[in-house]
RNA sequence: GCGGAUAUGGCGGAAUGGCAGACGCAGCAGACUCAAAAUCUGCCGGGGCGACCCGUGUGGGUUCAAGUCCCACUAUCCGCACCA
């Protein structure tokens, strides 16, 4: 028999799915229908990497067991491809953004393809192409109309040596990650969506779906739900109030002072009344230099600057408190000012440690002097008026209802969440549809004008003023106003790469359609997703845009669903062979078409499933790629022993039904190792007998089809098995198949192990609890000490506790 | 800082509270070979001649029984809103 050679078996068995439409989506919507997604990718120069097989084999996996098991399946693929990358590439290069994004999805494809997935290509979608982003510029005027999309004065990265505005990720300690210039924050008018007016519908529909629970904990803790109380304090000599957001109004008498943003607008507006303003701008500007990151962290140095001038009474007693300014302060949570009880908020205590503050215990249970309490379940106040001796939930509610009746605060629902910046002064995104007009404002352009295209243009660098480079274009942004007629300019910056991919899986359930974004047929038909599996990384952010997206589409009426997603998981990364992260600068990077070449598509395959548990990362190993290329090869040789009958009979039996079973589970629970290893051992149970039917090797050859279907395929046909693989029927166990004749109990003494016995599966418990004692080593012991208790598991042990 | 996760042989990892180390890699020994590779067979956590003893990051606890449950730590990794 040749040995087994999978270059030629693979790209046979490629072309044949290709030419037999095996894997084409059918649009019998009468048929029960699974709709499995895995993220599509950015297209990077890089070409891919061995992490994206991971997911890819994963839903490959589900997605052909699903076919055999009678399902409609779409399991389609498509580019994210607008994107920073691209564009620095093409600007450094000086070759269209278009052009590389064309050459780097003609790579990725051909690398896709070499592995042998069952995407459905005639639906591949790819967010640079007009015919889809015209769909993502109209949600966005969908948005417009009804007040979700709004300008907002928003700060940004700008690089003082570049004169461009940066993302977060190309500012690197404070310097800019090319050039190593400072830098600073420029607030700068920007689209806004208002994903805040979703917030509570984006917590309590999470009862909906079937997430894997830390994904659900991450979009709940993004979202950050928190009640508390907004409350005014006056502002010593004037008419003002200082309102502040709290969480703790219980700990009112325990305020000793105020903290406002170096942002806050009173800074400017009691500049004359502030003593030290020069101080306090100073501050200001030095404070511009952070990141919200950096400056929310708790570092040890707290920094402020007292607001001499300015005082506050707290409405609870009348005490005048002094007003300082920090950065720990946010202008962009809450309402950019805090009140300070250092007794019960650590950073509160840090910071009037350090400035000699004074601390004033209300909630008594801990040491003020020694560290803020801030137990909420347990304390009682103290020093607290009328609140003192109630437990700090019912002081809550009684202070909320005080300042209520008082018209001083109220109770107030609060989020970490801020709305979403869409604007990006790129060139490389979907040009936002909308003109300024002098005389209108915003106005949308008409819905049949779209896609508004991105015009070519020789530059894509940013202008020195930090405005898009289509700004440059002067022919493109002058146009008329689509209302009055009149002279309008076009919006220039463009949108972000989370728009195109907050709902492509829209547009792969009916991807040319023209009239709509996906007719109502086919999304009635596919949605939710029933399965969308994607890193950890996407796991807050792009989940939480496109359900925002999702949520809105449904109120207007254009998608049949609460929800997009049905069932959510998470793979691990695949790190190099030394534990870190795979990238260029580290050397450690593995290119998934070498281990085609070396192994074949199958191998590699086999291995990225057998690596490790999936949803946990793991590091490559040449080695472990070798182990299973071997396991295929042994696969492969099993037939030479095909023969009529078997070598063993009833126990292989048992075991082919052990793993019928075992298989069947673990590849729903994501457990692609313990399935393979499951193969493995049958495979070597196979050999022990010896001789094995066609029968034997056709389950064999049905359960590993998923993870490895060029191997398995070509078995099929040369063993004359009739028909093809993948339009096999799933096979089903037979429980009672599955139970051996006889067992082993492990026998204990007080919990150590001292021996096992076998006995039919059957067996009485009182036979097995004899059988037991009857071991020479139990027997010995049991004849000196006195049986205490005895515990039978059936099945499983058996327990002596002596004395 | 905030949020999430992880820790088991030389390595990747397995184990509904019930025989720790399945399966694989590496290693060792043997078979085949002039030889090597490949393949096949056996061994393979540590200590001890042995009966046995020790062993799942650390320290406590619950239980007849703990890698698994509870409490307190330690270390490492990931995300943090303009990377995707």
């Amino acid at each position: 028999m040749e040995m087994y050679n999978p270059k030629p078996i693979e790209k046979k068995w490629q072309k044949t799915w290709t030419d037999e439409k095996a894997f084409h989506t059918g649009t019998d919507y009468t048929k029960k229908k699974f709709y499995a997604l895995v993220e599509f990718p950015y297209p990077s120069g890089q070409g891919l990497h061995v992490g994206h097989p991971r997911p890819y084999t994963a839903l490959d996996i589900i997605a052909r067991k699903r076919r055999m098991q009678g399902y409609n399946v779409l399991y389609p693929m498509g580019w994210d491809a607008f994107g920073l990358p691209t564009e620095n590439y093409a600007i450094k290069n000086h070759i269209h953004p278009k052009i590389v994004t064309k050459n780097n999805v003609a790579r990725f494809k051909g690398q896709l393809s070499d592995l042998g997935y069952s995407f459905d290509w005639d639906r591949e979608v790819n967010t640079t192409d007009p015919e889809y982003y015209k769909w993502t510029q109209w949600i966005f005027l969908k948005l417009f109309k009804k007040g979700l999309a709004y300008k907002s004065e928003m700060p940004i990265n700008w690089c003082t040596g570049c004169k461009v505005g940066l993302a977060n990720e190309e500012v690197v300690n404070g310097v800019c990650e090319r050039c190593g210039s400072p830098v600073v924050r420029k607030v700068k008018s920007q689209w806004m969506l208002k994903i805040t007016a979703y917030a509570d519908r984006l917590i309590d529909d999470l009862d909906l779906v079937d997430y894997i629970e830390k994904v659900k904990v991450s979009q709940k803790n993004w979202i950050g739900r928190s009640t508390g109380a907004e409350v005014d304090f006056s502002i010593a000599g004037t008419d003002d109030v200082l309102t502040v957001y709290t969480t703790r109004p219980d700990t009112l008498f325990g305020v000793t002072y105020m903290v406002i943003s170096p942002e806050h607008p009173y800074i400017e507006k009691y500049k004359d009344k502030i003593e030290n303003y020069d101080e306090v701008i100073a501050y200001r500007e030095e404070a511009a230099k952070k990141s919200d990151f950096e400056r929310s962290e708790l570092a040890k140095d707290k920094t402020g600057v007292e607001i001499k001038g300015l005082r506050a009474i707290d409405p609870v007693n009348g005490k005048e408190i002094p007003i300082w300014t920090s950065d720990y302060v946010l202008m962009s949570y809450g309402t950019g000012a805090i009140m300070a009880v250092p007794g019960h908020d650590d950073r509160d205590w840090e910071f009037a440690k350090k400035f000699g503050l004074p601390i004033i215990e209300v909630v008594a249970g801990g040491n003020v002097e020694e560290a803020a309490f801030t137990d909420v379940a347990t304390g009682t106040l103290v020093n607290s008026g009328f609140l003192t001796g109630l437990e700090v939930a019912d002081a809550k509610k009684k202070i909320t209802e005080w300042l209520e009746e008082k018209g001083i605060g109220h109770s107030k629902t609060n989020f970490k969440l801020r709305d979403w910046v869409f604007s990006r002064q790129r060139y490389w995104g979907e040009p936002i549809p909308i003109v300024k007009c002098d005389k209108c404002g915003f106005v949308p352009i008409p819905e049949e004008e779209l896609p508004l295209t991105l015009p070519d243009v020789d530059s894509y660098m940013p202008t020195d003023n930090g405005e898009s480079p289509l700004a440059a274009m002067t022919d493109w942004v002058n146009t008329t106003c689509p209302c009055c007629g009149g002279p309008a300019k076009r919006e220039t910056d463009t949108m972000p790469q989370w728009a195109g991919s907050s709902w492509y899986y829209l547009r792969y359930t009916d991807p040319h359609n023209t009239e709509a974004l996906a007719s109502k047929e086919a999304l009635k038909y596919w949605l939710p997703v029933d399965w969308y599996n994607g890193g950890m990384e996407h796991t807050t952010l792009h989940l939480l845009y496109s359900r925002f997206w999702h949520k809105f589409l449904y109120d207007e009426g254009v998608v049949p669903t609460k929800e997009p997603y049905q069932k959510r998981t998470s793979h691990g990364m695949i790190l190099g062979e030394n534990g870190e992260k795979m990238s260029k600068s580290r050397g450690n990077v593995v290119n998934p078409d070498d281990i085609v070449n070396e192994f074949g598509a199958d191998t590699l395959r086999t291995y990225e499933m057998f690596i490790g548990a999936f949803e946990l990362s793991a590091a490559w190993s040449q080695e472990g790629v070798k182990g299973c290329r071997r396991f295929l090869d042994r696969v492969w040789k099993l037939q030479e022993i095909v023969s009529d009958a078997r070598g063993y009979s009833k126990e292989l039996e048992t075991k082919i039904h052990q793993t019928i079973k075992k298989v069947s589970s673990d590849f729903e629970a994501l457990k692609f190792n313990t399935a393979i290893a499951a193969m493995m051992t049958l495979v070597n149970e196979f050999y022990k007998a010896g001789s094995i039917t066609k029968d034997d090797f056709a389950t064999l050859l049905i359960l590993l089809n998923p993870v490895a279907p060029h191997i398995t395929e070509e078995i099929w046909e040369k063993l004359g098995m009739g028909g093809r693989l993948y339009a096999q029927k799933w096979p089903e166990h037979d429980e009672a198949k599955t139970v051996e004749d006889t067992i082993e109990i492990a026998v204990q003494i007080n919990g150590k192990v001292k021996g096992t016995v076998k006995v039919a599966n059957d067996a009485a418990d009182d036979v097995v609890k004899a059988a037991a004692h009857e071991l020479p080593n139990v027997a010995a012991i049991l004849a000196e000490h006195t049986v205490v208790k005895e515990i039978y598991v059936k099945g499983r042990i058996v327990n002596i506790v002596v004395k």
